[in-house]
DNA sequence: TATATTATGATTGGTTGTGACTGATAATAA
DNA sequence: TTATTATCAGTCACAACCAATCATAATATA
């Protein structure tokens, strides 16, 4: 059996049962212990699975919402090693402000921190966090439709009274010369007021948004921590500009 | 058994007859009385049950509301009716209230004039509507878990610059004597405010709420109209303080 | 062809879950 | 009240499970 298809058989079977066990996927697919447990590891960073003690069960909440498929296959390995180097930079008794976009949403799915306080413009943001328990508030405003990002003067003002200890924003490009730019000038101002407030700032993008530039500035690039996937081909120059961490599964 | 599995099957139980008996379990799931044991232990601390000599029960008192997810099930062909008649009030040119809550929720899926401005304070009610290309406006705040309504200091502050056509409410209680009332302090706030800012107030509430008190008060009955789904015991009597439509699908 | 790269199964030592047992505590009956 | 029984939390040794490592086999790349 491939590895492609055993994993596929895997997620098959989970999405039948709702629960695997380490010992039956051995008889049924035949591999090692070792083969299945690796499988369950790689399927588990992928979010396709939660591993339990003795095999894995269904993510719950995520699996039956199927609007949100589309929109995350896009770049998704490289998302989640992206967001879950994010997520493991909070800590207990921070103060959080979380974007709109899906690579910050797929951060919610490895948040561990419970004593945290999250500030967010992004609807889809709220769910899983309210899930593990962090409590949430959400700027207050117009809601758009296509991102379903709050935004505009109200959204503004309700996040101008907050101070973060750290923000984490997605952004469409990122450039040596024209730095950070998005295409909507609304979405562009809250990200810069996020900025503004907090103490650290991470800009999460995967590398196919390098040396690209959008519509709108939002910040410098030395204002903000880069968090991406992997060394691009430019990788020492921005380093002169900015603080660049990357992500590695 | 899986661990995972075997707690999951425990809640399973006990949300299907509401007591579960350290004894039964043993039998049902073939595992040791010390694990069931430290099951229940852990269940507890997770805070998904309570705790009692020689089992487990549900926690579910009269300030503890059914999550989210139960609701949704419970009288939903009832909440069905009552959603489709509220919706069919809405007019071309409204401007919107819509509180959290199921029965608020199963409305929107009911809401054909696009050209209409909503406010709400539902998370879930945010998605079915932009879907359906209307004007959302979340109000910011604090979100309660349970619920999933933003309530609170700023979302009163935030509300209250709006002016509403009309308002749709939920409710956990309505009495002759005892009026409307709701188990939340801060949601009832936010109910009594939204009614102030409306020119029409509507509740929906299904036949189960009658001749029930909660908690907290949200506001007389003659404030506003009452939508349920059939002519309960005492309606003549609710005719005299306050109107009522019955929503027949 | 030679050389990386990747996938695999076996082995290790450490961790977690388990069932049996204990004496203590709570419910129930006399 | 006291006696009896059921249920309890805590401890122990053992089994199941785990991540990490290694050598080998399969596959891709030069």
């Amino acid at each position: 059996m491939l590895t492609e298809e055993r994993q596929k058989f895997i997620l098959d079977t989970l999405n039948k049962k709702g629960i695997v066990k380490v010992n039956e996927l051995v008889k049924t697919t035949d591999a090692s212990e070792s083969t299945i447990r690796r499988d369950l590891t790689h399927l588990e960073d992928l979010n396709k699975l939660k591993r339990v003690h003795g095999g894995a069960t269904l993510l719950e909440g995520r699996y039956n919402e199927a609007s949100f498929k589309d929109k995350l296959i896009h770049k998704q390995e490289e998302k989640v090693a992206i967001a879950k180097h994010a997520a493991s930079l909070i800590e207990d008794g921070d103060s959080i402000y979380l974007d709109a976009g899906t690579t910050i949403y797929e951060m919610t799915q490895f948040i561990n921190q419970k004593d945290i306080f999250v500030v967010t413009n992004g609807i889809d943001n709220v769910e899983p966090l309210l899930e593990k328990g962090i409590n949430v508030y959400i700027l207050g405003g117009k809601i758009k439709s296509k991102t379903k990002a709050v935004t505009g003067v109200d959204a503004i003002t309700n996040l101008s009274k907050f101070r973060f200890d750290k923000a984490f924003l997605g952004m469409n490009a990122i450039h040596l010369e024209y730095d950070l730019t998005t295409p909507d000038t609304e979405e562009a101002k809250m990200k810069e007021k996020a900025i503004d407030l907090s103490g650290e700032s991470f800009v999460l993008v995967d590398d196919s948004k390098f040396n690209k530039v959008s519509f709108v500035k939002v910040a410098d690039l030395d204002r903000v921590t880069v968090i991406t996937n992997k060394e691009n081909r430019h990788y020492e120059e921005y380093l002169q500009k900015t603080d660049i961490e990357v992500g590695t599964e």
